[in-house]
DNA sequence: CAAATATAATAGTATTACTATTAATTACGC
DNA sequence: GCGTAATTAATAGTAATACTATTATATTTG
């Protein structure tokens, strides 16, 4: 995987920039920064000013790269969803059964443990709790609409529709493939944030496997069925 | 029902509030108010000032009542919370089979409709496309821990667990009732929200009740399973 | 009716979320 | 290699947000 990994670039739309991150230093400084800080504080305590100051840059400087700090979350979610997508790629490569490619696939969704890996200086390990923690904040909002003809969701529903064909595989009656993706994903977010934080909303405790067990069950029974 | 609800009054944990805003006139302006404003321009763009302004009160009145807006949303969802126990209890008051009360909660948890009424000057109709867009977003912060150690989730959790009774009910084996149950919950907000917004992450079309269907099957499937 | 208490209004401040303008740097044609 | 254009960075703002401290006005009650 690490040999790999020097050789791809997760591309993300255009929109969600307004100069490319990835072109400069003080962009990847403002990335990687922006990472370690919204992990940190929180996206809401997160502000540019700050950023700035840590990266010792002007705030200006930083709204070149992105027009506020939504866009810029949208643009690290947008990334993780490139990243994941990637990785099921690779990890469904030679498979031939649909179930086992499903399998995979949500165990790929609930194993949040082992990414102490860095690439375009992103800490995989931060983004993934920035993805559980404050993904959701980034499409809801009034401005849903107006991203969204943007292109600006467009990996997770391209990561989405990709598991939805392997579902219609597995049961081509199936009606609701879209619905139990989304459900899944975003539940195991919620699953791993409740462990930590409400624990008397799971049943999870940490460090063990019950996320990946529950979700695969529930996505296999689902499918079957109907 | 309308006859009952001029009898019952909501109560809220006494942490998510300075003044009860239900002892004044002042106070039930800004429940009502504020639910038409945070329902009209979103939690981001909802602010006390704002708020001052339509009920014709500085912004300092209300900072009375409520420490911040993420207070006073944290009353709304709450007071949401103990309004769909008040319907649940009743709901299943007079059931014996605790399956069918387990779908008789889905049922209410997914049915978004008809509630056209207002009970302490809250639109429920505005109240819960509140819930649907912005309750998450009460959790999803840095502070989840010292407002769960207040009770700011208590009735949330009071919910789940009256449910999650009832599953064991049905499967004493069953293993993740909590986890099932806060994945149908906030999994059916998501669904609405994205058949309106994000359509491709759903399978739900506008006035069907898919998603009472889909997590209904979920349900009883998982719950019998396992 | 005066004192105590509760409530409301005024007038601030520090921070946030930007933007317009100016300064510095780099790229490029000749 | 030098001047001009284009890009990038830094400065210095502004309007709005999220509060708070203080003062004023009612209301209660002994």
């Amino acid at each position: 995987m690490e040999q790999l990994l020097s050789n791809i670039k997760i591309t993300v739309n255009k929109n969600l920039y307004l100069i490319d991150p990835t072109s400069s230093k003080l962009g990847s400084n403002i990335i990687s920064h922006a990472v370690d800080l919204i992990d940190e504080m929180g996206f809401e305590k997160f502000t540019f000013k700050k950023l700035g100051i840590v990266i010792d840059s002007p705030e200006a400087s930083i709204y070149r790269y992105f027009k506020n700090k939504n866009q810029l979350l949208l643009y690290l979610v947008s990334w993780y969803w490139g990243w994941m997508e990637y990785q099921l790629v690779f990890g469904i490569a030679n498979m031939s059964s649909s179930e086992l490619k499903l399998q995979k696939a949500v165990e790929l969704i609930t194993n949040y443990k082992n990414n102490k890996m860095s690439i375009d200086g992103i800490s995989i390990d931060k983004l993934i709790r920035i993805v559980i923690s404050e993904s959701s904040k980034s499409y809801l909002t009034k401005d849903v609409n107006k991203a969204n003809k943007l292109g600006s969701y467009q990996s997770y529903k391209k990561f989405v529709s990709r598991l939805a064909i392997i579902i219609k595989e597995i049961n081509p009656g199936y009606k609701f493939p879209n619905m139990l993706l989304s459900t899944i994903i975003e539940g195991a977010h919620l699953q791993v944030f409740f462990a930590d934080n409400l624990p008397s909303l799971t049943n999870v405790q940490k460090s063990n496997d019950y996320i990946c067990r529950f979700y695969t069950n529930l996505a296999l029974q689902s499918v079957k069925s109907n």
